[in-house]
DNA sequence: ATAATAGTGTCTATTAGACAATATCCT
DNA sequence: AGGATATTGTCTAATAGACACTATTAT
């Protein structure tokens, strides 16, 4: 458990020492090696639904631990010493997302989680993982498992998914994740996020569906969202959204039309 | 930006290079020193309610930099190499939590809000913190500035509060707290980790108020938690609460009474 | 024509909110 | 007695949900 000062109690926080009278002298006797330090993660759930199925993107292990185990993506947080300090942990997920779907990243939506932060959690090293979850569009999802890495990333359909076969603590961050976009859904917009740029109302009441494990009423289901086009949220787009019976009209989204 | 291997590219990645056959021997072959790491701190806004203001504790910085500016209960997680790899993240906030308010962490909620980790936050060195938010019951708010570091540590009114001229980005953090609180009292328990053991219904309408700093209407307010009672969140307790005026019945919130 | 699903209408129960009226206690 | 606030009651509007009904298209 030992961790403040490594080597020479160097008389840091000793009020009888004597501290540099000004700011950047100060800066430069600071000793940052004095403490062990942990490696900061980032990972990311990238959720997606296709034919109403919630899929997320996970990455087969080819080293060691959990070698051949599944996986989230992820990866360190760039960090330097000196006057850059590296880069953002949120640069870090943005980076990792487009590096992994080979996608734009202003077309996908991402947020930070939760930080899992308990020792032992990475059996290497003191690794904490600050969490991410992702949302992309269905019309995108069949362009991201086809990059050079095809080979070991892929969609897994959450339906048949053992959580608990997955390779660190990522079962639990994926319990987490989802446990967010169901409370999420009914509050937010993010459901627009998993539905093409033009969508019909049935398509949403799918990714509701989907989402919350359970089934609208279509009727009260249009109404909520009759409500929305009223105060400007989406609004109808060209076209019908030809089916396998009566087409349906097909909505657009406006991006910050809450008001 | 660098931080890839640190001295020596010892081939780590590269698939030619020989694989320790067991598991067990790839963990000792495992570098962590390759990599620069951050330093991880918690960050804790700790808020409590007395004489309906809401308030948090601040501690006065002694050292650079920033020093004599306020800033919030904090300190680095505690990390070690070898198996024994430290301190939980969650226990580096419920340690600094009970140091610095010398109040049992079982009688304090507590919960992560979200990790702050733009480069450059700290002109130090590079430090990722994880903020947590605290909720102290006023009767107990009185006896926590009052340890042997009572000179630095203080409770702070939220309405008359600087948040920009607060340390490091803690402001940004306090700001996203408040946010948080606002939220979640509409939907969860939390506002009665606010409030006595026991407390009047006026008591819980003032909390929602000075959260949501708005208005409650009386009848309406007693109306909700009445049905709180049917449902066996909350309980009469005995006595009266005596003010000024009409005295209150008293009630009792019941853990896990939700259903 | 029929199946299937989009879309509309109707009714009821629940809840939020405005607001009036009454009850109870302190001073 | 008078002031203040707890507590109860009443009414209206908004919303959720159940459910019946109509419209439109593919086959």
């Amino acid at each position: 458990m030992a961790t403040r000062p490594k080597k020479k109690r160097s008389s840091k926080k000793s009020k009888a020492r004597a501290v540099p009278s000004d700011e950047a002298a100060f800066l430069e006797a600071y000793r940052a090696e004095d403490f062990v330090r942990p490696s900061v993660a980032v990972d990311i759930v990238i959720f997606t639904i296709v034919d109403a199925d919630l899929k997320l993107l996970l990455i087969q292990r080819e080293e060691h631990p959990f070698r051949g185990a599944w996986a989230l993506p992820g990866g360190f947080v760039r960090v330097a010493e000196g006057a850059d300090q590296g880069e953002d942990v949120e640069a870090a997920a943005t980076r990792r997302l487009s590096e992994e779907t080979h996608l734009d990243p202003g077309s996908i939506f991402l947020e930070q989680l939760y930080t899992f932060g308990k020792a032992g959690r990475d059996p290497r090293t003191r690794v904490i993982s600050v969490a991410h979850y992702a949302l992309v569009r269905p019309d995108l999802a069949p362009f991201v498992a086809a990059g050079e890495h095809a080979s070991d990333a892929a969609w897994h359909s959450v339906e048949q998914l053992d959580l608990d076969a997955l390779a660190f603590d990522h079962g639990e961050i994926v319990q987490m994740a989802l446990e967010r976009i169901r409370g999420k859904v009914d509050y937010t917009d993010i459901a627009f996020e998993l539905v093409p740029q033009t969508f019909s109302i049935p398509e949403l009441r799918s990714v509701y569906e989907v989402i919350k494990g359970q089934s609208y009423d279509p009727g009260n289901f249009r109404r909520r969202f009759h409500r929305m086009q009223t105060d400007g949220i989406i609004e109808k787009a060209p076209g019908k959204r030809i089916t396998a019976s009566k087409p349906a009209s097909v909505y657009r989204f406006v991006r910050g039309g809450e008001r």
